[in-house]
DNA sequence: TCTGAATTTTAGACAAGGCTAAAAATAAAT
DNA sequence: ATTTATTTTTAGCCTTGTCTAAAATTCAGA
């Protein structure tokens, strides 16, 4: 139904509608894409035509709710792939990406509603990202910093800021991945540090660590 | 490196080089492709010029040994992903084969080592066809048709000829899947009907059943 | 061996998706 | 309120992979 190209466009306005209010522009998307403004002016014609996005010349475009839903599927697969990677190919965090960009574009629902039920139906990507239902709804928990939490709450691992292998290594080490329930023992406030309970462990969190961990608190 | 087109072609002419001897036709490889001629020649004039087959105008092509080994790995990926979607989504065995043709484009060989590992580094797919290794080479261990056994022989079911619903039904009713160790106990000549023992059980089988279940005789 | 049939190749066209250069529209600044 | 700068679109061209129609080559039968 829509090719490769046209998915990509589609994923692309989707996370650019997300991140700004209002029309996505031109510029905005040919830059997510590493494309020229005139090729994506000829994409947005032709997809304006298929009906999946709204677009006025000179102003931008707008996903209609089926291009909305076509674009959150992908996004699902993406996500979906991308914990069969980690969870059962024991790939890292941020190895997966580039397959996953592959991966997404594979035609067959029966795939992966069978794919999510093998991972046992997961609401979060390796990197703490919400995974969109079957309908393209997405679960909308807010997750905030783990610098932004006070003394005594409790919240749980849902992703990283940073993605660099370093970080990646300091987190394994102490056992922290999506998922790791973590408590705030205590905080600094003249230097942000923190100590924290993981499991069983306690551990000293400088700020630079605190604002580079996303966690969802309840 | 291939484009996806590139992969296919190159996989219809390996497939193509082993019913046949000697060069590969044109025509061959156009109704194998489901296009037509002149795309053929065209293409294949490409992929000589890139050094993965030998083409000689009017006679027809080669694989070349880079060439085969290219073919070998997309055929490895298919497999293997046949098997991953049989194995670990329990899809069935004729289910598979539109989606693993999708699969087996993903570029990322550390994904293949991976999956391969995952899934135990099978030697065959759900359908009994070998799955190449990592350098191409195909473990030939010649199939040949249960109604070709003598009595007394023993053999391992390794794939089959007919794939319809209702004779993949048939042999699961009776246990009869990839691996599965038949022993032919009786053959009758006028009918080519057989006795055979599964497991435990006896079964009788006619001479249609026996003509479309290969097993790899020892 | 000649001739008709089948096969294969060439030539020219097309759709998808991209690019460059130039024109048009909008936004910003004096 | 103009002029300048930025953004966006248009026009024309390119590549990939396909097609049709016509030409060239090979094969096969008499």
């Amino acid at each position: 139904m829509f090719s490769l190209a046209e998915e990509n466009y589609l994923k692309a306005i989707y996370h650019l509608e997300q991140q700004t209010q209002g029309e996505v522009s031109t510029n905005a998307i040919a830059e997510r894409m590493d494309t020229k403004p005139s090729s994506v002016t000829d994409m947005v014609q032709k997809l304006a035509e298929k009906e999946v996005l709204s677009y006025i010349k000179y102003k931008g475009t707008l996903l209609t709710p089926n291009g909305k839903k076509i674009a959150a599927n992908v996004i699902r697969k993406h996500r979906l792939w991308e914990v069969f990677l980690v969870e059962k190919l024991n790939f890292q965090w941020d190895e997966v990406h580039e397959i996953a960009e592959q991966l997404e574009h594979i035609q067959s629902d029966e795939l992966v509603s069978r794919l999510d039920k093998f991972l046992g139906s997961p609401d979060f990507d390796p990197h703490g990202d919400p995974i969109p239902d079957k309908h393209g709804n997405v679960k909308r928990t807010e997750k905030k910093l783990l610098s932004e939490c006070n003394k005594n709450q409790r919240g749980v691992c849902v992703g990283v800021k940073e993605t660099s292998a370093e970080f990646l290594q300091y987190l394994d080490k102490r056992k922290i991945s999506i998922g790791t329930k973590i408590k705030v023992l205590g905080k600094e406030f003249f230097d942000g540090s923190m100590i924290i309970q993981v499991d069983g462990d306690q551990y000293f969190v400088s700020q630079k660590i605190a604002e580079n961990l996303y966690v969802q608190t309840n």
